[in-house]
RNA sequence: GGCGCCAUAGCCAAGUGGUAAGGCAGAGGUCUGCAAAACCUUUAUUCCCCAGUUCGAAUCUGGGUGGCGCCUCCA
């Protein structure tokens, strides 16, 4: 079976058939630098990794774009309060971005545009949506006339008549010829301070929705296979990115429209109110790893939502070791007799992986292969039945699912010396020198390594 | 009110017509000074409820119940 997709357009899981035979480009919904991001945005960061790395699993060339929202009101309001230039206010929440994928394992796209720098090519769009009867101005505010775009509405299914105009909009300070039209160009106003821009639009800045038509067309083509990002994007932002940019060219966008879910906090929807919050550096704090996350984040199908926990890190932490303990066993395992068994294992777990993350990404399904893999591996491990031949190829399985995983450590947490230490506890033990064992064991105690010593035994701080 | 997602073991979760993957936690073992690590074994006569279709339903149909999201700038 090829490789299928659920297209939040069509609302079907379609084949996916890229526009050029053999190359995929792809836009992703890239993070408003106004604060460290929080699990939630990350959780859908991890589900366009996963993606990204799976198209390059089946051989395609890829160009991925992300595009950075470096200009928003709440952007505006923070840096125009701290009294801090708009470049330099959000410069350091990218750099934290940009560490964050790094601790999760993230690849990086090919291209990271920042909407600052696209103020021209907005503005050209625009243009060319005024001059086709599709954009108008009102007290120097541009907006989308979506009467003019008879397609509104049907990505998110939205019955345009049936919208009635709430209790917001009625106190929308823009004078709109139609409540649901919306904002291309915004007129400078007094708290916006010094950030605007001159163009020939006038004084002022672009709304939301027009950056990610220009970046996404600037370097994918007017015409181009994914766009992905959260659920609460389809509308109204993907909405109104199909408007613009079809708008404009007056021919399809984009082919494939994926979104991903919500996650949820213990529950709830994650809110600072709620006190159920979370950065990723909340949570490096409180010893996890990033890896740790990344597993976790990456084990719930991408269109359901995920409930986010403490145990449930905890578990994905678990999971995480048994999976890095099966590679560095079997790296130092130095091979027993064939039972002729491993290649089947191996070209089972190969196409198991396959068929699952072919179907929209079925997670779940090839973690369930990859374990299977593991423990299948271990057992002819146990009974010194894998040979070396055999013992290689497995590494090299394993190894590939994990260009799509990444669940490999870099570097092993523990230190060598505690390594040697642990060893030589072990073989004292053996000698029955159960002294030398104790003294071991205070040791360890004392370097931080034992978090607890108790009558019922001692807990071991995770390697993870 | 409109649109959409979901309900499978203590927890997380796959499976969409042929007799319940996988992970975590628990239990037993390899193996014992008490432990730990690693590995192995084991853990749902049953899939929210009711009715129907079928030789056969977690899976399809109808009707309920419950949870969540979106409906103007939140991934």
């Amino acid at each position: 079976m090829a490789l299928r997709f659920k297209n939040t357009f069509s609302n079907k899981v379609e084949e996916f058939k890229p526009i050029d035979p053999g190359k995929v480009r792809m836009y992703t919904c890239g993070p408003t630098v106004h604060d460290f991001a929080h699990i939630g945005n990350f959780r859908t960061f991890i589900f366009e990794d996963l993606l990204r790395r799976y198209l390059k699993y089946k051989g395609y060339e890829l160009t991925h774009v992300m595009n950075l929202t470096d200009i928003d009101d709440k952007i505006i309001k923070k840096s125009t309060q701290s009294k801090t230039p708009l470049k330099e206010f959000t410069a350091k929440y990218i750099q934290a971005f940009f560490e964050d994928l790094d601790t999760l394992g993230c690849e990086r796209a090919e291209m990271y545009p920042a909407a600052t720098d696209h103020i021209a090519e907005m503005v050209e769009i625009i243009k060319k949506l005024v001059a086709r009867g599709m954009a108008y101005e009102a007290n120097g505010d541009y907006y989308f006339k979506i009467g003019q775009f008879p397609k509104y509405g049907k990505l998110a299914r939205l019955d345009m008549e049936g919208l009635k105009p709430g209790a917001r909009v009625a106190s929308d300070e823009y004078a709109k010829e139609t409540v649901s039209d919306f904002a291309l160009w915004k007129k400078w106003d007094a708290k916006d301070g010094d950030i605007f821009w001159e163009t020939e639009l006038g004084k002022g800045r672009p709304g939301w929705h027009i950056e990610c038509s220009a970046m996404s067309m600037k370097y994918l083509g007017e015409h181009f296979d994914i766009h992905t990002g959260g659920v609460d994007n389809i509308f109204p932002h993907h909405e109104n990115e199909i408007a613009q940019s079809e708008g404009a060219t007056g021919h399809p966008f984009v082919n494939y429209w994926m979104h991903s879910e919500h996650l949820l906090v213990e529950g709830r929807k994650m809110a600072k109110s709620l006190n159920n919050f979370y950065t990723l550096r909340d949570l490096l704090a409180k010893g996890y790893s990033g890896k740790s996350v990344r597993c976790l984040l990456i084990s719930t199908h991408y269109r359901m939502q995920m409930n986010f926990t403490m145990s449930g890190l905890d578990g994905s932490a678990a999971a995480l070791e048994r999976y890095n303990d099966f590679i560095a066993n079997l790296e130092t395992y130095p091979g027993g007799t064939s039972s002729g068994l491993a290649e089947e294992f191996c070209k089972n777990a190969a196409q198991g992986f396959e068929e699952n993350l072919d179907d929209d990404l079925n997670i779940s399904g090839s973690l369930g292969v990859v374990f299977d893999f593991i423990r299948d591996i271990n057992r002819l491990k146990a009974e010194n039945k894998l040979s070396v031949v055999e013992r290689d190829a497995a590494l090299t399985l394993v190894r590939k699912f994990d260009t799509v995983l990444n669940f490999a450590k870099a570097t092993e947490s523990l230190d060598a010396d505690i390594e040697v230490a642990i060893q030589a506890r072990t073989d004292a033990k053996k000698r029955k020198d159960f002294a030398e064992a104790d003294r071991i064991r205070q040791e360890l105690l004392a370097k931080g390594i034992i978090l607890e010593d108790t009558a019922q035994g001692v807990r071991w701080k995770r390697k993870g």
